[in-house]
DNA sequence: CTGTTAGCGCATTCAC
DNA sequence: GTGAATGCGCTAACAG
C-alpha cells in the first residue's frame, strides 16, 4: 500500500460483515458496528435530534473506529440541502476582498453555512464558468462581486432558484440583492474634498477599459467631479488590463507630470497604484504633496504605512462582507420556508481619509 | 413570484409532461423533451462521448429552453467522481499565495478539474475543521499550505483515500506529496549574504509563537546563521500573532534599534515587515541602508516597488503552484485506475534578491 | 449510437 | 427513541 496515502486497512470486526476494504465506509458499515440502522446513525450524527446517550456513544465509537467521513455529496442530493454558499471575488490578493470575505465567513458559519470561494481575476468570462460549475454543485446561495455580468451569467442566476447577491458596487439592474457603495459617487467625493483643499488641477491614474467595472465607475465619478467644479480636463492617464500595478502607478505619475505640468494633484483608482506613484516621486526627488498631492482608494495598509501616509477612501469591506452574510443567512432561510425575500439594496458607507499625501 | 430569483415559469409543452415548475428541470425532463432517454441526455452533456449530431442538437435544444442545469451532486454520487480538488491556504491577501493558487488552477484546469479554497487564517484549528468539512465533499485531492498540522488533521487525510500535497515548506514527516523549500535554509541564505556584504549586528523582526509554521522556520534558519558566523546574538524582537502587519515592522524596528543601538541589518519575517520598517525609518530619518540594512522574504511586489527597494528572498510562488497542479494532476489520475503513486519530494528553488535596502 | 437496469449513500416519511 | 421503505438525480455496465 502506497505510503500514508491509502485507506487504513481495517481488520475487520469478528462478527461483523464489512465491505472490503479500500473503500470508504458508508453509513451502513457504522450501523452494522454499532447494531443499530442506517436511520439512527444519520440521526446521531447531525445535533438536535433525539437519540438515547448510550446509543449515540456506541454510534460515535463505531465512527472512530472505521474512521467514518460523512459523504455531504449522498445528504445533498436527499435533503435538497447542500449546506453551502459560493462566493465569487476578482483577486485573492486584496486585502479589500480578504475583509469582505472573513465577513461573510463570519456570519453564514454561525448558521451552519459553509463558504466557498471561487475567483475570476476580474475576467467576465472566467467569471461566466464559474458561476456555471458552481451552481452544477447546488449552493443556497451566491454572492458576486460587482454589478454588470455576461446576459449568459445573469440567465443563469436568475433562473437558479437561489438568493444572489451582487455587492461592492451599486448595479443599475440588479439580478436580486444589492449591498454595497456607488464607487462613482465615492470617487467624486474624493475630488470634491481635494478641491476644497485648494487642488485646482488634478489628474487620474487608472486602467484602460471596462474589465475592472469599479475602476471605470471611479474614472466616471473622477470625469463628473472634474465637470462639476470647472477643472480643466482631459488629465487621464490610462494603463493597461486592470488590476493596475504599483509599477504602473509609478509609470503613470511620471507619465502625468510630462503630459500636464501644471497638475497639482492626482486621485488613482486604488491605493496600490496610489503607493507606487508616491514612491516614484520619492525616486524623482518630487515633493509628496508639495509638487503633487496623491491620493488612493481602499485604505489598504500599503496607503496607511507608507511615507508618506496616503489620503484614500475607505469603504470598510468587512461591513460589506458581514451585511451580506446577514442578507444570505436571512434569505436562504426564506428560501428553505418556500419564501422569496423581496429585492433588497443596502447602501453600505464610505468616507474620504484625508493624510500626509495631500 | 420573487422578483428576478425564482425559477422562470416555463410554458408547458403542448404534449409534454413536465414537472410543476418551480422545481429545477432534471436530466429525466430534458431527455422527455429531446425524445431521448436519460443515459443519452447525460451522454449528450460531455464531451468525448459519442452521439450523433442531430441528437445533440435536439438534446442541447432542449437544455436551453428548460433552463436544464446539471446536478453535479448526482452525478458524483453515482460515479465517484467530484471533479474537484481543495487548496487551503492561510490567508486569501498574500500575494504569494494568490500566485501559488494561480499556478495550481492554470494546470488543473487543463485536466477538468475545479479548485475549490479554502482559507485558514493560520489558525490550526480553523485548518481541522476546513479539512474536515472538505473532506465530506468528497475532494479528489488536496492541497494544504505547510507541513505541520494538528494530530487529527493528519489522521483524517491520511486515511481520506486522496492525494495530499503539503506545499511551501518541507515537512520533517510529510504526510504524502511534498512540493517546497526549506524556510530556514532560506533565511539562513539571506543572513549569510547579508555577512557577506559586511554586516556584522543582524537582528531579526517576527512573531511570536509557532502559529505560523513557516515564520518560526524562518526564524531558526536566522539562528542558525547568527550561530555559524559568529555575530552577537539575541537580537530577535517578537511581535504578537503572525501574520505580522507592516504596522509591527514599523514598531519592530524602532525597539530594535533601541535595545541593541548596534545593529547595522535587520531581516524580517517577510516582506510586509520589512516594509514596515523601511517606511518607519523614513520617518525616523534613518537612512536605509546607511543607519540599518533592511530585508524581507517573499519578494511580494511592495518590496519590489518601494523606495528604497527592499532586499528579499524570492520563492516563485507560481511555480510551486504548477509543480503542485502537476502532481496532483498525475496523482489523481493514478488514483482513478487504482494506483496509488509513491511519495514524491519535490524542492522549489529560492534565491536571495539584493536591492537597494542593503 | 442508443436504451435498460441497477445502484451510488444518504435523509425523508412514515411506521412502531 | 428507533426502524423500514423509498427515492433524490445521475452514471456505470451491459445489451442491442
Amino acid at each position: 500500500m502506497g505510503p500514508g496515502s491509502a485507506v487504513v486497512t481495517k481488520t475487520k470486526g469478528a462478527l461483523q460483515i464489512e465491505r472490503p476494504s479500500r473503500q470508504q465506509p458508508t453509513m451502513a458499515d457504522v450501523a452494522r458496528r454499532a447494531g443499530v440502522s442506517v436511520m439512527t446513525v444519520s440521526r446521531a450524527l447531525k445535533r438536535g435530534t433525539s437519540i438515547s446517550d448510550e446509543t449515540r456513544a456506541r454510534i460515535v465509537a463505531a465512527v472512530e473506529e472505521l474512521g467514518y467521513v460523512l459523504d455531504q455529496t449522498a445528504g445533498t442530493l436527499s435533503s435538497k440541502r447542500s449546506n453551502f454558499i459560493a462566493a465569487l471575488i476578482p483577486s485573492i490578493n486584496n486585502s479589500n476582498f480578504s475583509d469582505t470575505v472573513r465577513g461573510i465567513t463570519e456570519v453564514v458559519e454561525e448558521s451552519g453555512l459553509q463558504l466557498l470561494l471561487g475567483y475570476t481575476d476580474y475576467k467576465t468570462k472566467a467569471e461566466e464558468k464559474l458561476v456555471e460549475l458552481t451552481l452544477q454543485r447546488r449552493p443556497e446561495g451566491i454572492i458576486l462581486t460587482g454589478g454588470r455580468h455576461s446576459p449568459l451569467t445573469r440567465r443563469r442566476l436568475t433562473s437558479a432558484g437561489v438568493p444572489v447577491i451582487e455587492i461592492w458596487d451599486d448595479p443599475t439592474d440588479p439580478i436580486e440583492h444589492v449591498v454595497g457603495f456607488s464607487n462613482a459617487e465615492a470617487m467624486r467625493a474624493l475630488v470634491h474634498r481635494l478641491h476644497g483643499r485648494g487642488y485646482r488641477d488634478i489628474g487620474f491614474i487608472g486602467g484602460s477599459g471596462e474589465r475592472d467595472t469599479r475602476g471605470s465607475d471611479r474614472r466616471r465619478g473622477y470625469l463628473r467631479a472634474v465637470e462639476q467644479l470647472g477643472l480643466p480636463p482631459g488629465r487621464i492617464v490610462a494603463l493597461g488590463e486592470p488590476p493596475i500595478t504599483m509599477e504602473q502607478g509609478g509609470i503613470a505619475i511620471r507619465r502625468l507630470i510630462a503630459d500636464w505640468p501644471s497638475v497639482d494633484a492626482a486621485v488613482c483608482v486604488s491605493d496600490l497604484s496610489a503607493f507606487g506613484a508616491v514612491m516614484e516621486c520619492h525616486r524623482q526627488g518630487w515633493d509628496v504633496p508639495g509638487r503633487i498631492a496623491i491620493a488612493g482608494f481602499g485604505d489598504f495598509e500599503v496607503a496607511r504605512f507608507a511615507h508618506p501616509r496616503i489620503t484614500t477612501v475607505s469603504v470598510d469591506a468587512f461591513s460589506i462582507g458581514q451585511a451580506a452574510g446577514r442578507m444570505m443567512v436571512r434569505a436562504t432561510e426564506a428560501s428553505r420556508s418556500g419564501v422569496i425575500l423581496p429585492r433588497q439594496t443596502e447602501a453600505t458607507p464610505f468616507r474620504v481619509i484625508e493624510r500626509q499625501s495631500t
